[in-house]
DNA sequence: CATCACGCTGTTTTT
DNA sequence: CAGCGTGATG
C-alpha cells in the first residue's frame, strides 16, 4: 500500500490491526465499551476503498443513520473523499431501498407506504371493534400494548402464544381476540398497501428467500459488509446479514454482548455467538483495551458485569493512569437528587468544566422532569435527546399526512387523518368516504363527488381542490410543502391554542423538504430517520449546554463528566416486578452502557427512600415493588465505588424543595401562607389539581413549560372566584 | 358531529 | 394523579 495515506500499524493497537486488515472473508469483532470500535469500522472502510474496492459496494450498517453517516464523514477526512459513495444505514432504510425495488415478490406495489408507530397504533385502535369484545370488558389491554404485542411477536418471530406466556401473561385471557387481531392487522395493511417497521425487515429477508433474482442482484451489489452494534439485531436481521453474505462471505459483525438493550425489540446478544454458527470459518478478534475512561470507571463497569449471568466477553482494562473511584450518591428523595444534579453541575462549571463537558443520563425520558425544572431555575441551558417523538405530534402528523395521500392513494391511516381535520366530519364520515373512494378508484381531486356530500360540508370541496392541485402538476418537495401549509395553517391556528410554537416547527420541517427531489424519499426519511428533537433539526450547531439523554440514545457517546440519575419507581406487571431476574439483567445492561459513557468522572445518584411513592405522590396501587437504584449497584463494595450521602444539609433547605415540588398535601398545616390571590408564583410540578387544593382556590392560571410529552408547570396565577 | 362528565387503570427504551 | 375510553347530551 504505497500509496495509503494512512500508517495503519501506527494509529491501531495490534487487535483493531487485524479488524481493519482482515478484509475478505467473515469476521466477528467483539469490542468492549470505548474499545475504539467505531474508530476500527472507519478505518476499515478506508481501506477497503484504498485497496480498490468499489465504494458503492460497500455496506456499512448501523443502528441509526446518524451514526452511519458519521462514520462516513470521518472516513472521508481520513483517506479517501470516495468514501462518500459507500452505502450506509441502518436495516430498515436498507430494506426499503430494496423493497422499492423488488415489493412486488412479497405482493407489495412498490408506491407502498411506511407507517410508524404511532400509525400502527391507529390502525390497531380502529381494528379493535371488528373484535367484538364485550364492553366493559376490564383488562383488555390498551392498543399500544397490543402494538407491543404484535410487533414482539413479528420481531422474535414466534408464535403470538408463546410471546404472551412469556411476557403478557395478564392478558392470556385475551389470546383469542388478540389472535384475531393479529390477522386484522396484516390484512389490513396488505389492502392499504402499507408496511410497518417490522415488515421492513421481514419483507426483505422474504425477498432474499425466496427472490433468487433479487438476492443475486442485492449480494452482488454489496460485495463487503459491515455491521456495527450487532448485539442488538435480531433474528430476522441476522437472517438478511446471512442471505447477503452468502456467497461471497465479506461479512465483519461488530458488537459487545454486555451493551445489547434492544431486547424489548426483539434483539438478541446470542447472535453474536450464533454467527460463528453461520460462518464456521469466521475470524475472531476481541477489543478489549479501553481508551475512553479511568481506570476506576473500568473497575467499576467490570464489577458491575462480573455478575452478569451469560457473557462471554471480557474485562475491559486502560493504559490511562489516575482517576477518582465513581461516586454513588444517596439522595434520598427524587426531588432532592434534582437539586443535587443541579448543583453538582454548577460546581462543575465553577471548576472549570463546560456544560458541553457533562451529560446526565437516565433510563426513561420523563425521569429529568424534575431536574430540567431545576436547571431552568437556574438558568442552565440544556439539550435533551430520546423519549418524545417529535415527528409523532399531532400537527407534524396530519401536516404529512396531506403528502402521504398523494404519494400512496391507498394509506388509509393519512386518508382519515386528513379527512377527520374537516370540519362537520369525523369517524363515520371519514370511514365511509375512505370506502367509496377505494371502491370506485377515486383519485383525491374527485372528493367532492362523493353522494354523501351535505350542504355543511363545504370543508369537503376545499380539500377536494387542494389535494387535486397538489396532484396535479410533479410538483417539487419544497413546493408541494409550501402548499401543504397553506391549506394547513388555519386548521393548526383553529385546533391548536399554542399554534405559534407548532408553526415553527412545522417550518423546520418544511426547510428539510428543500433537500429533496422526490417527495416519497422526503416521507420515507422521516419515518426512516426521524429528528429526534425539534432542537435537532435547526442547523446541527454545536450548542454550548448540557446534555440530558436517556441511556438507549447515548449509546456510542461520550462525555468527560457523566451523571446517572436512577428514579425509584414501581415495576408493572408483578410478574415483571424490579426483583424479578430478567429485568434486573436487562437494567444491569443499561446501567453498563450509561457508566461506560464517561471519561474521568462518573457520578451515580438514586432516591434511596426504600419503598417510596412513586407515581405523583401516591403509592402505588398495583401492589408492585417501590425500589431505589437496584441491589447490584448498591451492594458493590467501597473499593469499588464509594458510597455517599447526597441529601441536602439544612432543614430550611429541605423545606423549600418540599414544596416547591407539590410534596405537601393539601391538608398539611404547612400549606405555604405566601400565595395570594392574583398573585403569580414559580412552581415546578404538578398540575391544576393540586395547585388547587394546595392553595385553596379552585380558578389557577398555569403556567407550562414545554418539555416534550408533558408539561412542566413553572408559574401559575390564582383567579378570583366568580 | 362535538363536548363533557365519569370511570378505569397503571413502564420504559427506538427503527 | 392524569390520560384514555365510553356513553350521554347539545
Amino acid at each position: 500500500m504505497g500509496s495509503s495515506k494512512i500508517d495503519y500499524e501506527k494509529v491501531l493497537n495490534p487487535a483493531q490491526l487485524e479488524a481493519v486488515t482482515t478484509l475478505e472473508g467473515p469476521l466477528l469483532v467483539i469490542a468492549g465499551a470505548g474499545s475504539g470500535k467505531t474508530r476500527t469500522l472507519v478505518y476499515r472502510v478506508a481501506r477497503l476503498v484504498e485497496t480498490a474496492v468499489a465504494p458503492e459496494s460497500i455496506l456499512l450498517l448501523t443502528f441509526t443513520r446518524k451514526a452511519a453517516q458519521e462514520m462516513l464523514d470521518r472516513a472521508v477526512s481520513l483517506s479517501d473523499p470516495r468514501c462518500r459513495f459507500v452505502s450506509g444505514g441502518t436495516f430498515h432504510s436498507l430494506a426499503n431501498r430494496a423493497l422499492r425495488s423488488y415489493a412486488e415478490t412479497v405482493g407489495y406495489s412498490r408506491s407502498f407506504a411506511i407507517v410508524d408507530r404511532s400509525d400502527m397504533e391507529e390502525i390497531v385502535r380502529s381494528l379493535i371493534p371488528e373484535l367484538r369484545v364485550p364492553k366493559g370488558t376490564p383488562r383488555f389491554p390498551k392498543r399500544g400494548t397490543l402494538a407491543d404485542i404484535l410487533s414482539k411477536a413479528a420481531n422474535l418471530q414466534q408464535p403470538l402464544e408463546k410471546v404472551m406466556l412469556e411476557e403478557y401473561g395478564h392478558f392470556l385471557e385475551f389470546l383469542r381476540e388478540i389472535d384475531t387481531l393479529s390477522r386484522l392487522y396484516e390484512q389490513y395493511k396488505k389492502t392499504h398497501q402499507l408496511m410497518d417497521y417490522d415488515d421492513l425487515i421481514l419483507n426483505l429477508r422474504r425477498i432474499l428467500e425466496h427472490d433468487e433474482e433479487a438476492r443475486k442482484n442485492l449480494s452482488q451489489q454489496y460485495r463487503y459488509i459491515m455491521v456495527d452494534e450487532y448485539q442488538d439485531t435480531n433474528v430476522i436481521q441476522a437472517d438478511i446479514v446471512k442471505w447477503l453474505a452468502h456467497e461471497h462471505r465479506n461479512i465483519m459483525v461488530v458488537g459487545d454482548d454486555a451493551q445489547s438493550i434492544y431486547s424489548f425489540r426483539g434483539a438478541n446478544y446470542r447472535n453474536m455467538f450464533d454467527f460463528s454458527i453461520h460462518f464456521p470459518e469466521a475470524k475472531k478478534v476481541k477489543l478489549e483495551e479501553n481508551f475512553r475512561s479511568t481506570q476506576p470507571i473500568l473497575t467499576f463497569t467490570n464489577a458491575l458485569m462480573s455478575q452478569a449471568h451469560e457473557k462471554f466477553t471480557k474485562c475491559l482494562v486502560t493504559k490511562r493512569t489516575g482517576g477518582e473511584r465513581p461516586r454513588l450518591f444517596d439522595t434520598r428523595t427524587a426531588p432532592e437528587q434534582a437539586l443535587f444534579v443541579g448543583r453538582a453541575i454548577l460546581e462543575r462549571i465553577q471548576q472549570g468544566r463546560s456544560l458541553r463537558d457533562c451529560a446526565v443520563l437516565f433510563r426513561a425520558a420523563y425521569h429529568s422532569f424534575e431536574l430540567e425544572a431545576e436547571l431552568t431555575r437556574q438558568s442552565i441551558p440544556y439539550v435533551k435527546y430520546g423519549g418524545f417523538k417529535f415527528l409523532e405530534s399531532a400537527h407534524i402528523k396530519d401536516f404529512l399526512a396531506h403528502l402521504r395521500v398523494v404519494v400512496n392513494r391507498d394509506d388509509a391511516v393519512s386518508w382519515i387523518r386528513i379527512l377527520r381535520l374537516v370540519k362537520n366530519v369525523g369517524e363515520g364520515k371519514s370511514q365511509s368516504i375512505m370506502e367509496w373512494m377505494r371502491a370506485g378508484g377515486i383519485s383525491p381531486g374527485q372528493l367532492e363527488q362523493w353522494p354523501g356530500i351535505g350542504k355543511r360540508d363545504t370543508g369537503l370541496g376545499q380539500l377536494s381542490r387542494f389535494l387535486g392541485r397538489l396532484s396535479e402538476q410533479d410538483m417539487s418537495p419544497a413546493q408541494a410543502v409550501e402548499k401543504v401549509m397553506e391549506y394547513y395553517l388555519p386548521i393548526l391556528k383553529e385546533r391548536f391554542d399554542d399554534y405559534p410554537r407548532r408553526q415553527r416547527e412545522l417550518d423546520q420541517v418544511i426547510s428539510m423538504a428543500g433537500r429533496y427531489k422526490k417527495l416519497r424519499s422526503f416521507l420515507d426519511d422521516l419515518i426512516l430517520d426521524p429528528p429526534t428533537s425539534p432542537a435537532d433539526l435547526r442547523s446541527q450547531k454545536e450548542h454550548e449546554a448540557l446534555t440530558l439523554s436517556t441511556v438507549h440514545s447515548a449509546k456510542g457517546l461520550e462525555w468527560p463528566v457523566v451523571f446517572i440519575i436512577w428514579v425509584t419507581e414501581g415495576r408493572f406487571p408483578p410478574a415483571r416486578a424490579y426483583h424479578h431476574p430478567s429485568v434486573l439483567e436487562e437494567e444491569r445492561r443499561l446501567m453498563y452502557v450509561a457508566s461506560t459513557r464517561a471519561k474521568d468522572e462518573l457520578i451515580l445518584c438514586y432516591p434511596g427512600q426504600e419503598g417510596a411513592p412513586s407515581w405523583s405522590g401516591h403509592a402505588i396501587p398495583w401492589g408492585g415493588h417501590a425500589t431505589s437504584l437496584s441491589t447490584f449497584i448498591r451492594d458493590l463494595p467501597e473499593e469499588v465505588v464509594s458510597h455517599e450521602s447526597g441529601s441536602l444539609s439544612s432543614r430550611s433547605e429541605r423545606r423549600d424543595w418540599q414544596w416547591r415540588s407539590g410534596n405537601i398535601e393539601s391538608k398539611s398545616p404547612d400549606r405555604p401562607s405566601e400565595f395570594s390571590p392574583g398573585e403569580r408564583v414559580r412552581h415546578p410540578a404538578f398540575g391544576p389539581g393540586v395547585i388547587s387544593k394546595l392553595i385553596g382556590h379552585d380558578k389557577v392560571e398555569v403556567f407550562f413549560r414545554d418539555v416534550g410529552r408533558k408539561l412542566l408547570l413553572l408559574e401559575y396565577t390564582t383567579l378570583e372566584k366568580i
